[in-house]
Order: C-alpha cells, then sequence, then structure tokens
DNA sequence: CGTGTCGTTGAGGCCTGTCAACCTACGTGG
DNA sequence: CCACGTAGGTTGACAGGCCTCAACGACACG
C-alpha cells in the first residue's frame, strides 16, 4: 500500500468485524470521467481542467455493502471520489434509527465538499459494493486552483444545498406515497443527468430500507407504497427490481410543482 | 429612486394587492455587520476583506411581513444581504401548504450563495419587517475577489448544505415534539452565533404558524407541543412569546446525538 | 365596537408505525 | 441431493400520533 494506513471503518448492523474491508488496488486509468460529468452540469470546465482531472494521480479503493465510514484517514490527506458503486451520508437518530440525508453517486466527493464526515454528525454508508478514488490533497489542489473549477466547486455545493431544501419540502409536506415518489424521481434525475442510467426505465439500485431510510418511513410501509405506485403503473419490476414506468406520473405524485 | 425597477413580489394569503410593500431608503452606514459577522463563523477574513464589506455601496430596501418575493430585479443587478429583521426560503407544495426549508437572518444572502429563487422553485418569504442591503454586482465582486473572501463563502455554502442536511434528519426520524424542538435550539443557536441574541432566553421571532410551516406540522399541534415543552419547563413564556428555557434539556429533547 | 390575527382546546378519523408470521431466493455444507 | 441459515420482500391486525374541523378566547387596531 502505497500510503499510510487505510480509512477507519466498521460495518454497520451484525456482521462479521475484524476484518479489513477495503481493497486498495493499483493506480489505474480513466476512473475520473464521472466526476468531469457531475463538474460539468454545474459549470464549463476548461479544456486545461479537463486534463488535470484526467491525469490526477489517484489510488482506488474498493469498499463492500453495509460498511460506514465515519472518517478518511489515508496518509498523506486525500480527496475521496466516488467512481462507482452507490453510498449515501446518513445521520442515526437517538433512537437508534438511521436517516439517509443524501445519495452518494459516482462523481461525487465523500470527504470534501458534498460530504465532511468528520466535522459535522453524519457518516458515510456504502450501499453497494462501491469503488472511490483517492486523490492526494497536493494534487487536488493543483486542480482545483483555476478560477472556472472554484466556480464550478462553488456552484455544484450550491446546487447541493438547494437539492437538500428540495427533500426536506418533500419530508415535511408530503405524505408516504409522494416521498417515495420523490426520492426515485430525484435519484433517477441523478443518475440520468450523470449518464448512469442507460434508459429512464433502468432499475435504480436500491433497496427497500435504503428507500425506508432515505424518506423516513419504515420498511413495511415503503413495501405497501411501492406495491401501490406499482398498482398504479407509475413503477414496474417486483423483489428487489424497481423501475420507473412513468416518470410524468410519478413526478406528479411527487407532489412538488417542478423538479 | 437610484436604481430601476423595484423587486417583483406580491403578498400571500388573502391582503391587499396593488400597493408596493417596499420601501427604498437612502444609503446608510454600518449596515453589513452582521454580514461580516457570519462570514466570520466560517473563516478567517483579513483587515482588507473587511474593511471592503465596510465601505461597500448599497442601497436599503425594507419588507414589510407577509411579502413573498418571487426574484429581484434591480437595475443594475445586486446582491441582496438581509440585515435585520427575518425571512425564509420555502417552496409551496401541490396541495397548497408552504414548507419553510431555510430561515434567513441577518447576514444571510437573499439571492446568491444561500438562496437563488429565481433558479429553484424556492421563494423567500418576509416573516417579520425586514430590510436588505442591496449590493450592486460589481461591488460585490470587488469585495469576493480575495481567495479569503472565496474560502469563506464556499465553506459558508458547505456549512449551509450539512445544516439542510441535519434538518432532513430531524424531519425523517423526529416526532413532533423533537421537531419543534430541533427547530428552537438551531435556530437559537444561529442568532447567538451571530450576536442577535442577548441571552439564550430572549423570545425568538417565531409565529406558531411560522413553526408549524418549517417542521411540517400543522398550526394546532405546534400548539400542543409547545404547551407541553413548556409544562416540561424546557420552554417559558406564553402566547406569541416562545422562550428557551432549558437549553441542554431542549437539545436532548431535539433527538440527535449533536447538536 | 367591529374586525382581524393569533393562540387554545376538544372530538373524531386517517395515516403510518409496530409486531408478527410467512415466503422466495440464494449460498453453504453435508 | 437436501438441510440449513440469511437477506429481503410481502401481508395482516392493531395501536397511536398527527391531522381535520370546529368553536372559542385574547388582544391590537381603526
Amino acid at each position: 500500500m502505497p500510503y499510510g494506513d487505510s480509512a477507519i471503518l466498521y460495518k454497520i448492523k451484525k456482521g462479521s468485524f475484524g476484518e479489513m474491508l477495503e481493497v486498495e488496488t493499483a493506480h489505474e486509468i480513466g476512473h475520473l470521467g464521472p466526476l468531469i460529468a457531475k463538474l460539468g452540469l454545474h459549470g464549463r470546465l476548461t479544456e486545461r481542467d479537463e486534463t488535470a482531472i484526467a491525469d490526477a494521480p489517484y489510488t482506488l479503493v474498493d469498499y463492500q455493502r453495509n460498511q460506514r465510514i465515519a472518517t478518511f484517514s489515508k496518509v498523506p490527506p486525500c480527496v475521496y471520489v466516488l467512481t462507482s458503486g452507490i453510498a449515501c451520508l446518513s445521520i442515526i437518530a437517538s433512537d437508534g434509527r438511521r436517516q439517509i440525508t443524501r445519495l452518494l453517486l459516482p462523481g461525487d466527493f465523500c470527504n470534501a465538499f458534498d460530504a465532511k464526515p468528520s466535522a459535522s454528525m453524519e457518516g458515510i454508508d456504502i450501499l453497494a459494493p462501491t469503488r472511490m478514488a483517492a486523490i492526494p490533497d497536493a494534487a487536488f489542489r493543483h486542480i482545483s486552483a483555476s478560477s472556472s473549477m472554484q466556480n464550478t466547486l462553488l456552484a455544484s455545493v450550491i446546487d447541493a444545498a438547494a437539492s437538500a431544501r428540495v427533500l426536506i419540502a418533500s419530508l415535511g409536506r408530503g405524505n408516504a406515497r409522494s416521498r417515495v415518489a420523490f426520492l426515485l424521481c430525484d435519484l433517477a434525475r441523478r443518475m440520468t443527468e450523470r449518464r448512469l442510467l442507460k434508459a429512464s426505465g433502468d432499475p435504480l439500485p436500491l433497496r427497500q430500507e435504503h428507500i425506508a431510510d432515505a424518506t423516513g418511513l419504515t420498511g413495511v410501509h415503503v413495501n405497501r407504497m411501492l406495491a401501490q405506485l406499482r398498482r398504479e403503473r407509475l413503477l414496474s419490476g417486483g423483489g428487489t427490481i424497481v423501475q420507473i414506468a412513468d416518470m410524468p406520473g410519478l413526478r406528479a405524485a411527487a407532489g412538488l410543482k417542478q423538479l
């Protein structure tokens, strides 16, 4: 391992502790495409910016499902960017239940900008096998020095804050059906923007328990809401598979005028 | 009026339309202190930064209670900073009910960084008589050019996003009592940080209806929760007055481990 | 004194949580 | 091949928290 010790992490729920669940692989090429795709949504990157990202040094780190990451402690310090899989920021309430506050997709930062697990009470949960690129801080400072990158990063954080506030409205004013509909719409939109879904009907990478933790509902009730949305032909698929069958209808079910 | 037309706005709820509810006054000195206080929470401003803010040109605009502002259209374009009073960002759900997504306090931006009413489905509601300083964009660019200001502004937006996610956890996992407790704790903390409350027991500038719209509850149920929290000696005051009597107890009632 | 705003209280119903049981799919080991 | 365990999903019965509707009180203001 090129860089000191690895991330501090522990499995949530019952499961085998002790074994280190992250796997670090050698540097490879071409894993920062999702980051470029994401930043391109929030600002116009120059040719120089894109090549700087593409040429950045990084180390790949793999995480397994159900890990919870409290802090990243790689030496030298690194900026972690999710490159494949799916994770989330979550907060554990005093009754022990988890609230997912944001889904982290390929291209999202895991310990800067989008997320700062050590600074807040949030942790990062891995929802499916996930890979991150760890870019040394010094290299990242070089990437982000240009004014176009500065503006783009600021815009992406402003957008994240605005998205969080729309989610606040969904949780505060929506019933169970509209909360589930909103979550699925929002996830599909974000994944489509980044070319992570080929067609809008592709299955979404979420278990019912994840939907429950993101909407503030219970798994049992999420199951009933999914069954209802399937009866209404807004969703398709069965069992573990959640597919959007009628996006306009689902947006209407989400209950917020726009999105 | 020195600058073209005024803000596009309309009153929410039944009320007298037609009359222009904003009042513009001449430039005065010393109204940007709250902005310096807020930014100082997120980064270390240089002497130059602070004097640049203090010397910035601006026009004061007053707003009355219950106005809803959709867009700011002053010419030339301006950055609006709240200097006194209280406002909020809100989203109107499809059933017509309002969800307050963020309270705007003196020092907060109203059409940049903290809020971008024209870009999202959010609007700004004035909760109490409020005054804003409108700084011409060109002057603001001059203020925010330094790297210390850039870093501070970025940090303040990252903090706003993190705060929004904690609120998501409160709405998603909390019951009515803990949601109300969280809102009051959070508001008191923000106001205390900016020296807007002298003592922690000072009355908070919120009506029960505002608390209801911010917590996603109904006014009737907020009333019952406030009565309960008063019986528990966590709050004091009666009628319109909401005062925190036991901050540690209220934090515990909020139900999130930290904050 | 009329009007409007805001707060307070009571009765009843619905939505969602809780508990429990069962099912399917899948992998493992004998 | 089957027995077994686990994870995830499905369904039913019941309870409780919050909403809804309604009426009333307190207070400010013209």
